[in-house]
DNA sequence: CTTCCAAACGAGAATTTGTTTCATTAAGTC
DNA sequence: GACTTAATGAAACAAATTCTCGTTTGGAAG
């Protein structure tokens, strides 16, 4: 957790795998490798992963990218969100010193990133106070961006 | 949106509804009774909520159910959370004065309350900052609860 | 380098959650 | 009381995710 995510290696993937008895394998590999080569500021879902992929030529089931989804959330390589969609979306975490929220448009899902250190620390303090152990703190804003406010009828 | 809603009566509601030009049903009273009567921390999914009415002898679909939540959300009168399970769970949106965010365990799924002022001002001023206007501010902690870190293998 | 075994894989069935459709009912208006 | 249209219930449908199971393969051990 204290080093930048964005910087794994293979040998660091392969590594962190086998000390909790699993496998390195290349399907494990190349969904590590895509979501490193993505922009910042994007989120996605097991489906889109799944697009890239075949896109990519790379022929991997729709089990096994949900399967290393929840393996790499687990191993804290990535984040999973509950945005308002009827899907979870995926993004690399970049904990601790990168951490970010998101702002969310109930009307087009547009979704803006904004960091704020304050929040984890709040978190952090009210999560001690109740004796639990933080893996994460997502601070979820919902409301109408900009766009959306003006298109009002 | 300044009032307590858990006071929410009969002819309130028949009035919000109205205004909107949609119908005062006794479904959607009947639905906003049983929030109403919940204690405090109770967060119940669209299912939970279904099986209660059945308890209780009311023959409510689940459509109506699903419809009835929605609606309620969209006027404020609920508060839709998307807590780390495969389902949108509701409570009674007690804002702004009894405002509060979630603790949840991602062993157990226990879900703890907390309120904390200085998250909605952050989220405001965030919000503001990006001329978004601000519906709700959820801020979910997800960690391991004291009793799941004791019984650790 | 070969053998062995459990972990991981792919394919597809199954499940869960939520939405849509449509004929019927009933709330609100005049 | 009659009219209009929103709301309802039942059931079909759809999307997202999980499960099952036969096959493959990573990696440890010899
Ligand atoms: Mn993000
Ligand atoms: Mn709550
Ligand atoms: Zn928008
Ligand atoms: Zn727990």
């Amino acid at each position: 957790m204290s080093t930048l995510n964005v910087m794994y290696s293979d040998e660091m993937l392969k590594q962190q795998l086998n000390d909790q008895g699993l496998r390195f394998t290349p399907q494990r590999l190349k969904i590590l490798k895509i979501f490193q080569s993505l922009p910042r500021g994007t989120h996605w879902s097991a489906e889109e992963l799944h697009e890239e992929l075949l896109a990519q030529a790379e022929r991997i089931s729709l089990s096994t990218v949900y399967r290393t989804l929840h393996i790499m959330t687990r191993m804290g390589i990535l984040r999973e969100l509950e945005l308002a969609e009827e899907h979870k979306h995926y993004e690399l975490n970049r904990s601790p010193s990168g951490q970010h929220h998101h702002l969310i448009c109930v009307h087009c899902n547009r979704i803006l990133e904004f960091a704020e250190a304050g929040v984890d620390k709040i978190g952090g303090k009210q999560a001690d106070a109740m004796g639990y152990h933080v893996l994460d703190c997502q601070l979820n804003l919902y409301g109408v961006c900009p766009d959306c406010q003006n298109q009002r009828h």
